[in-house]
DNA sequence: TCCTAGATCAGAATTATTCCTATGTACCAG
DNA sequence: CTGGTACATAGGAATAATTCTGATCTAGGA
């Protein structure tokens, strides 16, 4: 199962493995089920029902960790905080909704622009990307000013 | 010239054209000359040349309205700070530096994509999209650890 | 020129994230 | 299995970006 892996590829990179960090990958692999995506304080409080006394401290540089190790992805939608997900199920890119902030995962990457971007600028070192389109899930729509709002 | 445009088509939207918000424009015009994404806190420091007891909070105020009004646009690069740049000069995406945080602007974008996902996800109401390309620019790369560091 | 809705200023408040330091613990060597 | 220590944690303070508050000012229409 994931989790396992995750943890022998933190063991294998020299990490303790300290029953916070198993608890937020746990957390991240199965609590988030590739469904949500999670703010820090979201999984600060699904970690304090097993570790009440756990610290927002704790989690961050436990995310922050998971995500050098490449075990997490960081991920900033327009709503103020970072959220976090698990690396595991593949690179993708997201849909997310302007209103609720929910993101959906989308099946297809522009990555032929990679190529197209090495080509423009040559002396640049890629090693990363990321592409989000914005808007407004069905859901968000029928509420009045889902769609009509300009502010 | 593009600064008389952008006073007039903030007239047309019934916004008070106040000395400040002039000169945030026209630096956001003229100083970034198409060249650099500002942060607000830059912008400020440029303002309080000629209005040295413009505040902060008239800064952002400034800034949010011109996103609103479609004048400026909003860039969130990964050094914890949102900048802004002249909405102007057409649609563009950045390759940005994750050493020294500067962001070139690309000749291209996914567009495609968008269709892709308008089939993929039918419901939702599609208004906007971001595409970013993460690396370290060659400045960066000869620096030692530009090229070197894990974390 | 006068009035007033809306803008500004100054500083306090808020929020996300990181730092500090004393204490606790994972895990390797013995 | 046990002890030592390098690294992790808790708790709270610090930092930094952004927004709010309330008093004062002003752009622009009458």
């Amino acid at each position: 199962m994931k989790l396992q892996e995750a943890l022998h590829k933190l063991k294998e990179q020299g990490v303790r493995l300290t029953p916070q960090r198993q608890e937020v990958l746990r957390i991240l692999i199965e609590e988030a089920g590739g469904e949500e995506h999670l703010s820090a304080e979201e999984i600060w409080r699904l970690v304090r029902k097993r570790y009440a006394s756990i610290s927002f401290d704790t989690i961050y540089r436990t995310l922050n960790l998971f995500v050098r190790c490449g075990l997490a992805s960081e991920l900033d939608f327009p709503d103020g905080c970072r959220r976090f997900e698990f690396a595991g199920n593949g690179h993708h890119h997201h849909l997310v909704c302007l209103k609720c902030g929910r993101a959906e995962e989308l099946a297809f990457c522009p990555e032929d622009c990679l190529i197209r971007a090495q080509f423009e600028k040559p002396g640049f070192k890629i090693t990363g990307h990321a592409f989000k389109i914005y808007g407004y899930c069905p859901k968000c729509q029928q509420v009045s000013d889902g769609s009509s709002h300009h502010s």
